[in-house]
Order: structure tokens, then sequence, then C-alpha cells
DNA sequence: GATAGCCGGGG
DNA sequence: GTGTACGGCTATC
């Protein structure tokens, strides 16, 4: 009797019975997760015959290879847009398919073997067109006490909320580095979405209701699965889990003797290896190690999870000294609870990061087509390749290969010139209007059919990419023309929506706009991205020489038709001075543009601003309308530059911007040099941190903050990889590094003035000046030049 | 300046 | 598991 379910699709994966895979679809029903199992999807890859498919398709058949073909099927496929016979061949199971394809590769008559390394779970959901994390109508029938498919369909309903855990270690650590060998884990955190806070841990800690103790590191494991089970969460969450945490308990269960059933259907932890990096999975919940993905999203000099909290949540968070952690565990009492604070606090902000990410991960699994554990470990390149790979199928496309070897290498070796970037009138510029095209690389690919399959070499005139000699057939759409297309589409009908949603609806439409986005700015990138199915380098350059040539026609337009003066310009982006008073010129250039422009490429109006300083390419800085600051390229963020020389920066750009007074300026300058000097500053101001990648014997190269390092080890501070060291550089005659004093050592009255004007503040501020025309030397001493150039 | 080699996060 | 990262920085020529 068959039944009908409804369910979330959170993960699948395959598991093998008498001899034949089959597939499990992991779901989050109205009430409990739950399994469905599919019996009826077999592997198959293809093999492309030079002429007589016929006869290639008996040789097939009569070869050694003949005993684990399930069949041998003559199909019109399309490579690369260009019609091919293919033959489909269909084996028992997955891991037939690396022998058979070899096999069948010394087949004569067989020019080349595609689609032959698509992960069977993946493959199944692209060939079903599942997508995972939408809501499914699932037609099942009962047989050996499974839930066997029958048909499925889409449901289009909101999405539930997941279950989020989020789970962290703590490790004894007593040689500064942990050895899982010997090394036992001492806490586990876990904070959930529905609010379960615990420390598990086994031995006695005061004063901290969240904490659980067990009566040793195995009790404690297996309290965790059971936690897990319990709650029974869809999402994993963790930091550097992949790298660290699962790996050293997958370690740990090894020692101990005992399986963890961390999964669903009570699957066990696994460990394998993705590229040179492991990765821990948690079979039917998704594993999401933020730390990757956090990489990914924003930059920052360190990703340790209290630099990386403070940035993106402004919570500050103490870090205790990873070396020492154990003496905490040791000493027991207040150390020990503050260490198990410390460790629910890191499960707690780890949680906080997830829910700022999830939802996007979430859309792009969507999108995409592919698991949330999977597309959580996609780069970008990745995310746009599956996509495609989602759309080949149902059209026809034959999915191409990876290149391999030298073909590989030749690819990464190719080059080719990228935007156009106009060389800036350097100084203070007022009233400056800043134009863009919107999404301009995506706009050419589409407007100019530009694809694998379209590319003419040679010889034509026919939308031709300027500068080169190649022409985009616009005859047929392309594939990736076609795809990027449908997203854009879906991207603007999605902003439309927004406009009138609101709640929770509001915020899926909002993180399904931006996975949109991201997706289709990543196709030019993915057409010059070696390692590309796709790959071709002529459209990734074409694309580029047509935003070249748009750019420069924007800003001819604007030269010749509207006697603008044109400041700066960046391979999509525009600056021109506009008065106050003339500001209907710029609706009115705009129109012109658009006039001119083919397609859906379309240039937009970004912006007034009071004033702008323009250093050199890629660097300057914008006073908007509300008197906030813009700074490209400028910014010394980088903690590596003493406080003091930051600031110093900072206020300079300020008063110039805000108050046009370079003398203003300069005096600051000279005023800080003149504190440096007289030592009317903190210790903390001149401070520089760097941090100590390696053991200090490693290093070859002594560096200011290895010199430093070396110094507080000779006075017995623990100095291990990993330590950020804090420095200032004394007075002497020896070289720079010899002079660099931890700050824990360091008085006031040791520091070298000399070093911090030359090496610090003048070197942040100097480039800046110069771009108003002022000398090193002016800054420095005051010196009065009858024939300084002035900033106008 | 080019290129090979190393490193990240975690305790 | 139908498989095998990546981009940025430093050292060194």
């Amino acid at each position: 009797m068959p039944r009908i379910l409804k369910g979330f699709l959170i993960d699948a994966d395959y598991e093998t019975v008498e001899g034949r895979a089959l597939i499990r679809l992991f779901l989050r029903g109205e009430e409990g997760s739950f399994v469905v199992y599919d019996d009826s999807f077999s592997p198959y890859f293809y093999a492309l015959p030079g002429d007589e498919p016929e006869r290639v398709k008996e040789r097939i058949l009569a070869s050694g290879a003949a005993e684990a073909i399930q069949k041998v099927e003559i199909e019109e496929k399309r490579l690369f847009g260009t019609p091919r016979v293919a033959l489909r061949i269909t084996v028992s199971h997955p891991q037939d398919v690396p022998r058979i394809r070899e096999r069948i590769r010394r087949v004569e008559g067989v020019d080349l073997i595609l689609e032959h390394d698509i992960l069977f779970v993946r493959r199944y959901l692209i060939d079903r067109g599942i997508k995972p994390l939408t809501w499914l109508r699932l037609e099942v029938e009962e047989r050996d006490g499974r839930a066997l498919l029958r048909g499925v369909e889409q449901l289009e309903e909101e999405p539930p909320e997941l279950r989020v855990a989020a789970v962290d270690i703590e490790v004894y650590n007593p040689k500064g580095a942990p050895r899982s060998s010997k090394d036992e884990i001492i806490m586990i955190s876990v904070a959930t979405s529905d609010g379960v806070e615990k420390v598990l841990t086994w031995r006695e800690v005061q004063g901290l209701e969240q904490v659980e103790v067990l009566q040793d590191e195995k009790e404690m494991l297996l309290r965790f699965a059971e936690l897990i089970k319990e709650g029974d969460y869809d999402v994993i969450v963790g930091y550097n889990t992949d790298s660290f945490d699962f790996p050293y308990i997958r370690d740990r269960l090894k020692k101990l003797g005992i399986s963890l059933p961390l999964g669903r259907l009570d699957a066990e932890l696994e460990v394998s290896r993705r590229g040179a990096l492991p990765e821990a999975r948690i079979r039917g919940r998704a594993h999401v190690d933020l730390y990757p993905i956090v990489r990914r999203h924003v930059k920052l000099n360190s990703y340790v999870l209290e630099s990386v909290v403070e940035e993106l949540l402004g919570i500050k968070k103490e870090k205790l000294d990873g070396e020492r952690l154990f003496t905490y565990w040791d000493e027991g009492g207040e150390k020990r609870a503050l260490l198990a604070r410390y460790a629910l606090e890191d499960a707690r902000v780890t949680l906080a990061l997830a829910e700022k990410f999830l939802p996007l991960y979430c859309e792009l699994s969507t999108i995409v087509g592919q698991s949330l554990n999977d597309v959580a470990r996609m780069t970008s390149g990745q995310l746009v390749e599956w996509l495609l790979m989602r759309y080949a199928t149902p059209r026809g496309e034959l999915i191409p290969n990876h290149p391999a070897g030298e073909e590989y290498a030749a690819r990464a070796r190719a080059t080719y010139a990228g935007g156009y970037v106009r060389e800036p009138k350097r100084g203070l510029v007022e009233h400056i209007a800043v134009f863009d095209f919107r999404s301009l690389y995506p706009s050419i690919i589409v407007s100019h059919n530009i694809d694998p399959s379209t590319l003419i070499v040679g010889n034509c005139e026919e939308n031709r990419a300027p500068e080169l000699e190649y022409c985009f057939s616009l005859e047929r759409e392309g594939f990736i023309p076609a795809i990027l297309k449908e997203l854009i589409r879906r991207r603007a009908e999605i902003k439309r929506e927004l406009k009138r949603s609101e709640g929770d609806r509001r915020r899926t439409l909002s993180f399904a706009e931006k996975a949109l986005k991201i997706l289709a700015n990543s196709f030019y990138g993915y057409m010059g991205y070696p390692r590309a199915r796709w790959y071709r380098r002529e459209c990734a350059e074409s694309v580029a020489a047509f935003a070249r040539m748009y750019i420069k026609q924007v800003m001819r337009i604007a030269e010749e038709e509207f006697k603008l003066e044109v400041v700066y310009g960046d391979t999509d982006s525009l600056f021109v001075v506009i008065p106050p008073e003339k500001r209907e010129l710029a609706q009115k250039f705009l129109q012109k543009v658009n006039e001119s422009m083919p397609g859906i490429i379309e240039l937009e109006f970004e912006g007034f601003y009071r004033r702008g300083l323009f250093v050199t390419k890629k660097r300057y800085a914008l006073l908007s309308e509300d008197g906030k600051m813009v700074v490209k390229g400028l910014e010394f963020v980088r903690r590596d530059w003493a406080p003091i020389a930051r600031e110093t920066q900072k206020e300079v750009l300020r008063i110039l911007l805000e108050e046009a007074d370079p003398e203003k300026a300069a005096r600051l300058v000279r005023d800080v040099i003149e504190r440096i000097r007289q030592r009317r500053v903190s210790l903390e101001d001149i401070t520089i941190y760097t941090q100590l990648t390696k053991r200090i014997k490693s290093y070859k190269s002594l560096e200011p903050h290895v010199v430093a390092a070396q110094k507080l080890k000779e006075r017995g501070r623990e100095v291990a990889p990993g330590m950020i060291i804090g420095y200032i550089i004394t007075k002497g005659t020896k070289g720079i590094s010899q002079r660099a004093t931890p700050v824990e050592f360091a008085r006031l009255e040791d520091y070298d003035p000399e070093y911090y004007i030359d090496n610090q503040i003048l070197p942040a501020i100097q480039r800046i000046f110069e771009a108003i025309g002022y000398t090193r030397d002016y800054l420095k001493e005051g010196i009065t030049q009858t024939s300084l150039s002035r900033w106008f």
C-alpha cells in the first residue's frame, strides 16, 4: 500500500544492499526526521565513439568489461553545443565505474570517456531533479521495513526552522600541541538553536549550571552522541571542526576502542580526505565547518575565533592562552570553571556565527541543487560548476571532463588582460558623482552570448571582442549565457517580490537574492578558472575585453559629449566631477549612456560625494554626502603597524576630506612626530603585533617578532607557534630586528623615536601627502620651500 | 620580479 | 568514494 509522506530534504547518501546501491534520503518531517530509500537509480557514464556507434557498442559488450555492464544505449547528445552520438553505459554499482571505465577506454573506436567521476548521490539529485532544503511530497511503499520511494514531487512551501547544534572540544595539552594518541578530550561544549547549553566534562567544575560531569572521557563522548541524537539536529556546526575537533574525536574513539553514532540511522563519525584537508562527515545531518566559510566571505588579517566574532558580531571575547590550557584543567577550582565558561562561550559564538552564514548556504544548496554538507565546502567555482551540471543533463549537454596533467598546467600558465583602470587625477577633488555598471561581467556574457559553444576563433567580424580575434555566434543561445540569464531573471523577480514582503519570507528572499548574486558574479571567474569543466580562456579574455571597451566608451561620452571631467574609473566604475548646481546632468548622462548600451548592460548612478582624495590607482578615499568616509586600498588596518601610525593616517584623511586643510593635516603629523620624540605616547600606541607562525628555530631569517619571541623565551616565558607577539623597537646601533623587545619587558624610555617616525608614521601618510604635493621633508622638518607645489 | 614553498584554524 | 583545495605571503634566487 503506497503512502504519502512530506519531508524537508536535509542530506542524502547511499548504502550497498545485496551488491546494489540504495539511495537514502534524510528528511525532516513535521514530526521528527525520517529516511526514505530509493532503489531505482543506477550509476552510468558515457563513451564517445569516433564513428559507427553500433559497432563500438558491440565491441564494448564483447570486451572483458561486459560482466558488470547492465546495458549500453545509444543517445543523441551535445558536447559544447555540437551534436554527438554517445554510448550511455549503465553499471550495477558506483564502485564498478572506475574499473569498467578503464577497460572501455581501451576499446577500439572509443574516443573519450565522459561523466565518469560524478559522485553517485550528486548524480542522483541532478537526474531526479531533487533539490536539497526544499519540501518534498514522497510517495512510498513499505518493503523490508524500509520506506521505498515510488514517486516524488517538489513542493513550494516555506522552509522549517532547521535544528542546529554548535560544538566545540577542549583537549589536554601538557606539551603545548595536543597529541591525540595520549592527550584526552576534557570538555565538549554544545549550544543549540533550541536553547540547549551544555558543557560535558569528567572532573568536577564549580559554579556553572550548564556543566554535566561524566565518569570519564569515554562516557563523556557517548553522552555527547546521545545529546545530538535526542535533539535530532539537522545541522552540526563548529569552527575548524573539519581539521581539528572531529579528527581529534575520531583518534580518541580509536584509542578507546568505541564507535560513536553521531549520524542519523546511528551512522558513525567519518573523517576522510577532501584534497589536502580532512573532512568530517556525519551522515544524515549536515556538518558545516564555519572556518572556511568565514575565510571565503570576509577579508580579515586573522581568522582566530576571537577576532572573527569581534569583527562580525561585535562580541568581545577573551582568548585563553592555548599553550597553557592544560593548567586550567590541572589547577581545578576557579581555573577549571573559567575553562568551562570559555568552552561554552566558544559554542555560543559559533552558533551565532552559524545564524549569520547558514541562511545563505541553505539558499546556495537549493539553487545549486547539492546538499548543504557539500555546498558548505565548495568554492565559488565549484558552485557554478554544479549548477551548470544540473542544467546540462536535462538539456542533453554532455558534461565535459576536468583537465588533467599538462592540460591543467597549460591552463594555469595562461594569463590575459583584465579590467581597465584610469590613472586618477591625484589630490583633492570636490563634488564627485560615481557611476557603475550593474553586474557588468554577467551582463556582457549574456548580451554577447559568450560561451565555449559560440566561440569563433579568427577571421570573423560580427560580435567580435575588442582588440581580439574572437567572435561569438548569435545564431544559437550558448549554454552558459542561457543559465546566467535565468539566474539574473530570477534575481530581478526576487528583488521585486522583496519590496512587498516582510518577516521570515523577506529574510529568506534576501538570502536567495544574495546567493543568486554570488553565483552570477562567479561565472566570469569560472570560465577562466583552470580546473573548470567548461573552462575557455578565450571566453574569459573576451569578457574582460568587452568590459574595457564599455568603460572607455562611457568615459568618452562623459568627456566629449558632456564635457565632464573624469577623475577616476576602475573596471566597471566611473568618477566624474559634477558641481551641485549641475546635478541634473547625472540623469541626462545616464540616459544617454544607456541608450547606447546593448542587451542588458546598464550603467547606474551610485551617488554624489562631497570630496575625494586620489592617491594612486586603487588607492583613494571619498567623503559621502552624509559625512561617511569610504577608504579603498589605503587602510593600514594590519596589526603589524603600530596603532599610532594607523590612527595618524586615519586622522590625516579625515582632516583632508572634511576640512580640505592640508596645512592642518601637516601640523597634526608634525605634532605626532614631536610627541614621539618627547615620548609623550603610551606603550600601547607603539606596540606592533605579529603572529609567530612556527617554532622559533624554523625561522631562517630573523624578523623582529621572532627576535622578540626569543627574548621572551630567554626570560622564562612559554613561547609557541600561534602566539601573537607584541613588541617595540628600541634604541641602539644594531639592525631593526635585533632591537625588537617584547612589550612585556619594554619601558617607555627605551623606544627609538626615529624608527617610529621614519618606518611607521611617515610611510603610512607619505603617499597621501605626496598626492597633494607635500614632500616628506616638509612634513618631518617643516622646511618651507618656496617652490613647494600646492594641492590645486 | 619571478617562482617555489609554506601556512592557515584548532588546544 | 563515479574524488583529492586554495589563495596569500615569504624566502630566495
